[in-house]
DNA sequence: GAACTTTCCGCAAAGGTTTGCGCAAAGCAT
DNA sequence: ATGCTTTGCGCAAACCTTTGCGGAAAGTTC
């Protein structure tokens, strides 16, 4: 069992004084003397005292913590959003608890019911790749706790929402392809349900469009984010006919598996196939040839992702808002031919 | 605000009972007749009602947390030893709280000084590259608060903890180099202080020992774990009269710099120079050739971190555990020579 | 000197849950 | 009928902190 930790109580008996004039004294109550305050602040000091968090939380229903749901730990992308979300909830005196979800929708929901169990103030939530029922999230919605949804986000008519420009992205990336004199252009997809799948492949079609190339559905190979499938998928492309002269992935893992197989292959990229991925991790500048990627502001989510937070509890019945933050192709080796 | 949640009183005012027979009845207390029992609990289920761990925790002083610091979120390697963790946690009923320090002494310490504000029962810790003065842990020592150190550890003599067997590893490491015809071996270690730097500069050295090979001081470089000044490093290894032809890291982030800086050197990984890593993350088989790694048994060095947590728990004053888990090195292309 | 005001404290209720102990009613033995 | 035991509840204290409000003592005004 934990040793006994100070409380006003022990304070007040030291000093001689009640709880509620040790209580005032620490935050500076008018109706405390100064020569009070002084002597309740030197003891506090002395004696280590913080204040009870269950005892602030019972009294006032709150516990300065906010819920972080990510779908997967191990990228900077994850790390790098949660540093944003962290660094804004500090400043307001918040805990965040991050909860793996590890692409498991029923993960997912446990994470939810146990952190509303332990009572925390909100949701920041990216979804699961398995998600495709949102019930949980109507609970949440239902007892006017404070949600957020980044990257991968739903119910965007009730819920505040921090993306990508992934349209935008995509269509880039075909163009780029195009400029470097690939015209069989491949897109792997993740999970059709998920925003960034769907707008990905959109922007990859209307790259298409705008280059005058014809979409080929078997240019168009889809998997579950998993580096595994990430293999077949790219695999179904290299024994094609023509296989595609281009691929690129829904994220950095999967063009790294992607990568692999096309190696497996007896191929080389980018002389014979160019490769982009999104995300930009590391791993992007160690690989060889190093991989274009598409950059995001991670950092920059986080901190929006948080703000949307807490405007959240200053403006209850607002229509929620939808933030798209721009990204940035890095061009690397993987896709330039000389 | 929240919605007001169901408690236990407006359970027993439906009812037509009192507080502390719900209480009871929640809990098949044997004073609480089955009949009434049922009835509380199907109530109970009907309105969704869960206990306020805020409630629990001031009269219990528990609040079921576990605080575990990691110096470093985006590697498998914490990913997995967090599951292990969790996973052992959750049997017992508590969540983790993850904090990382991201390689700060001052975040370490500003992340326990917040986590014990939270009121953690207790910590599971790896320690920040910077740490070198250890008050902090012995303040949570004094405090009496359950504590277990993994990976890199400090306080052996006080504190239970979980290692990898780093010294064979390593040792390991420079046979493989030997047994493939390498005869300049070099090292690129982490900071001194960290006991999986110091045992891995040990293995190394009775390795060379054992192979016959004298120890050459510059063949023995140090970085910050960071991926520039381990490229430092390895370019003060490489412009060296006479090369390394055989280098292993402290981690497989530090090698994967390692290689990006033998490529930018023109040189080749094996044919002119051999590579080995720890830690076996994902990428170790996506880069080109594929990454020889130490890897460990990272989901189990977390659960015999949190069974070590729990242990202190029911036997406070027996001497601390040392466990050592064993590790593998997984044979690869880059440090196999035809 | 009396009446009123100001200063600087303290009491106790409240949040939600557990639990020691008390009590009324029913059951049992003599 | 009486006395003892068992059953099945309920009361209230406790955990720690905040805060509305009360009150004693000192200060001020007439």
């Amino acid at each position: 069992m934990v040793k006994h930790r100070i409380s006003l109580k022990d304070i007040a008996k030291e000093l001689g004084v009640s709880i509620s004039t040790v209580s005032r004294g620490l935050r500076d109550h008018p109706d405390i003397s100064d020569e009070m305050i002084v002597r309740i602040k030197e003891l506090a000091e002395l004696r280590n005292y913080s204040p009870n968090p269950m005892a602030m939380g019972l009294l006032k229903q709150r516990t300065r913590m906010i819920g972080v749901i990510v779908p997967d730990l191990v990228t900077h992308f994850f790390s790098s959003v949660i540093s944003g979300i962290e660094e804004v909830a500090k400043e307001k005196g918040y805990f965040v608890i991050v909860s793996p979800s590890n692409e498991s929708f029923l993960k997912e929901k446990e994470n939810i019911g146990n952190l509303m169990k332990a009572r925390v103030e909100g949701f920041i939530v990216c979804l699961s790749q398995e998600t495709t029922d949102y019930s949980h999230f109507e609970q949440i919605i239902e007892a006017e706790i404070p949600l957020v949804f980044f990257d991968r986000v739903c119910l965007k008519e009730k819920v505040p929402s921090v993306t990508a420009d992934s349209f935008e992205a995509a269509r880039g990336i075909t163009h780029h392809f195009y400029e470097n004199n690939a015209r069989r252009i491949a897109y792997i997809s993740g999970p059709d349900h998920l925003n960034i799948s769907d707008e990905r492949r959109m922007g990859y079609l209307q790259g298409l469009a705008d280059c005058g190339l014809e979409f080929r559905p078997e240019y168009l190979q889809k998997c579950d984010l998993s580096t595994a499938s990430a293999a077949m998928a790219t695999r179904r492309l290299l024994i094609l006919p023509a296989p595609p002269d281009a691929i690129f992935g829904i994220n950095d893992t999967v063009v790294f598996a992607a990568m692999k197989e096309i190696r497996n292959f007896g191929l080389t990229v980018p002389k014979d196939i160019l490769l982009v991925g999104f995300t930009d991790e590391f791993h992007a500048t160690v690989v060889n040839p190093m991989l274009t990627s598409v950059m995001h502001p991670t950092n920059e989510m986080g901190k929006v992702a948080a703000s949307l937070f807490f405007e959240l509890t200053d403006n209850v019945g607002f229509p929620p808002k939808s933030v798209e933050l721009k990204t940035k192709l890095v061009i690397r080796e993987s896709s330039v031919r000389k």
